[in-house]
DNA sequence: GGCTTTTCTTCGATGAGTGAACAAATAAGG
DNA sequence: CCTTATTTGTTCACTCATCGAAGAAAAGCC
């Protein structure tokens, strides 16, 4: 009847082991905690759809890792009857690490404990020039020494470092294949600040930080997917997909600011031409109003004197000036509608101190950009502005710090951390 | 001594629930086998970084289900000594599914076995119009039951029906919000045919059937990231990302041809200007031509017709011929570049039948893409070019129904579905 | 003071997966 | 030809994670 010829070639993908998809309970809970901050445990097995039984067990386990603490509710908080709920924390004396972000003006760290709580922060002025791989780790071990002073702890006592840079990272090799604050190319910088403060540490490139920043502490929490555009001395971005920081298919993907908006267009410090960071970073915006606004070439104001004089301009009605933000404005909007159409995420935060030169982001921008999304019939992303500092940078560096151990701790065979 | 107050806000990202991140072994093992064609036990528990016992477990239910059945190796096959092993293999006649490519100027469908195996195949042609709903139902109705009939088969024997449309198909919600063969907008495709062919029916965008058919049957396979570029009416893009398609955040995403790619520049058909497919997809090519060639604009000759008239034109030297394919070329690996800077993939696959204007992708396109991509210090994503024709798309359509189907029925739990 | 309600724990049951032993089927070697 | 080594596949008792049900604990309500 049937002889049709059956082949066997296979087809499908060919996906790997089984190990790998599977995450225990004990992280998913564990994760849960941190995020809702204090939860009863009747809660937890509500919303993770696991039994109370399970819950019991596994909270139990925890707390006798030292790892949360069960935390009296106050006393106005539960209304209705029935045995009140005893709410369990994050233990934050459990661990402390650092988070630390390094740019071209300034470096910046933070102290963080187990539960995310902040509790010192420290900054340190730098001259924007390129370093080397030592110079770096001198900074970076004096930036923690001062910090950890602040915070009144020993560098000992930290259990994780985490560290944004600017440019090429790889998250996980822990390789810095480009930075714009380092001389070399291809720097092991996880592996060298590694040794040399003699404490793990995980790196990212810094957009991700601000990203992991929304995602632990900010809007993003409560969202699977959103994009962080960031507008600085470059202009960057981060994007969570499914609750996770995605950074391309080899790790080095996002750079928007090099995404080409025009061909043979402005000259980009990359050395390309028509890059996005050429319109709108803000030395793009500098060396035009060098031009407009007439500066002697031979002595120049730093960048951001030149950026607020311009902006001081523009506000009082100059022509010329207003056309150097419109232009950045009409660039922006170009690469935020490029942004949704290939990504189509649900939010758009844009972050960096810069954005209150609000001609940036206008009205009139994110109109712009809703005319060169196209219309798919569905309502386009919401586009949240956040003009935070350093600080959170480092506090996302704090982040990365913290997933990196928490998943190791989490993860290794519970009786071998019992210290 | 710790007087540090610790408050308890809670910090990380709210996932969802613990039921969804399970993938069930037998899933693993059925896709496993699906994917290696014939494959031994022993084999099989080595890949997936499971027990010999577990194999032997599941694969009896698979085996008692019919879903899988028992191969003889051919005789000279096995080398070495040792038991010889008992290949297994998914059982093709356990069920059939359809795939078909609708779009502008000729619908496709294809007939395929549990295992992958094509059965039947075929093609009407049609007019560039658009579509009522009713229309495209009757046609979709008409080629299945002509593909059916070539393959020796009645419509009612087949489980699952996969369909890909141009334009915007949200393959979870089955809607079609735009599509150039549609007339309306926001319309419920997978619905409506389900209900008129009587078979579940689950749809895609086209592009992304692509990329499925190079991750179910060709270049994709043993990769987990890849980008798939199609340029023909329009310009698509589908990308694999983990082994898995990535639709976008909000599903309606990866609108490679609606990227801008110039201010204010040349008109796309989605009325808007400066879109990369206004550059580089067939009908920018043919509007140029009709200038370039001095045709009567009131009799204007098919699409094809023109491009293949300016493509001889250009291996004649014409110069203004040239100059369009090269304009194209141009575009185009500024469209690639700026995909590869932002997802990173290790290799792009370009397809479409309208490859063989090598004009498109000769060596200078490539070369100019490599110098628009930022030197990140790692090597550029491998570049290949895949000129299969639509019937790729409509097996990407039987593969979509594959996935769909094998699911479903590995989800369910078994008692359920001996039948 | 009962009654209801909610939280949390205990304990036996269940089921998925494993390890180890073993049966089966072959090649190599004397 | 018979033994030995080798590989495949199965069986079965065991572990471990999770669940369901029952019950203990702690409140408010009447």
């Amino acid at each position: 009847m049937d002889v049709r010829v059956e082949s066997h070639k296979g087809c499908g993908p060919q996906i790997a082991s089984w190990s790998e998809s599977q995450r225990p309970m004990r992280q998913l809970i564990f994760d849960r905690v941190r995020a809702s901050g204090l939860i009863s445990r009747a809660q937890l097995a509500k919303e993770l759809g696991v039994s109370p039984a399970s819950v019991t067990t596994i909270t139990s386990e925890l707390l006798e890792d030292a790892l949360i603490e069960e935390v009296a509710l106050a006393r106005d908080a539960d209304i209705g009857r029935g045995r009140p709920a005893m709410t369990i924390g994050v233990r934050g004396r459990a661990h402390l690490v650092a988070g630390m972000k390094l740019s071209d003006r300034q470096h910046t760290a933070v102290i963080s404990d187990f539960a995310g709580n902040m509790l010192a922060d420290h900054t340190i002025a730098r001259d924007p020039m390129a370093q080397t791989l030592d110079q770096m780790l001198a900074d970076i071990e004096t930036l923690l020494d001062h910090v950890c002073q602040k915070a009144a702890i020993n560098r000992r006592d930290l259990s994780c470092v985490g560290i944004g840079v600017p440019g090429f990272a790889d998250h996980l090799e822990g390789m810095v294949y480009w930075s714009s604050t380092l001389s070399a190319r291809s720097v092991p910088l996880a592996a060298a600040a590694q040794s040399r403060l003699g404490l793990p540490v995980a790196i990212d490139n810094d957009a991700n930080l601000v990203a992991l920043a929304e995602l632990w502490f900010g809007a993003g929490r409560s969202l699977a997917d959103f994009a962080v555009v960031t507008i600085e001395h470059g202009v960057g971005m981060g994007l969570v997909m499914n609750h996770r920081i995605y950074r391309g298919a080899q790790r080095l993907g996002l750079e928007l600011g090099h995404t080409k908006v025009q061909l043979d267009g402005a000259l980009c410090r990359c050395g390309q031409r028509g890059c996005l960071e050429a319109y709108v970073a803000d030395y793009a915006l500098a060396r035009e109003a060098v031009t407009a606004l007439n500066f002697d070439s031979r002595h120049l104001p730093p960048v951001t004197a030149v950026l607020e004089l311009l902006y001081q301009r523009a506000k009082e009605g100059n022509g010329t000036a207003r056309s150097i933000f419109r232009r950045a404005g009409r660039y922006l909007s170009l690469g935020l509608a490029n942004v949704t159409n290939l990504f189509d995420p649900g939010l758009i935060i844009l972050s960096g101190e810069r954005m209150r030169y609000d001609y940036l982001y206008a009205d009139e921008t994110l109109a712009e950009m809703s005319e060169l999304v196209i219309n798919s019939g569905r309502p386009l992303p919401k586009v949240e502005i956040h003009a935070w500092g350093d600080m959170l940078w480092a506090q996302g560096a704090a982040a990365l710090a913290l997933t990196v151990l928490s998943d190791q701790i989490l993860a290794t065979p519970r009786d071998t951390n019992v210290a």
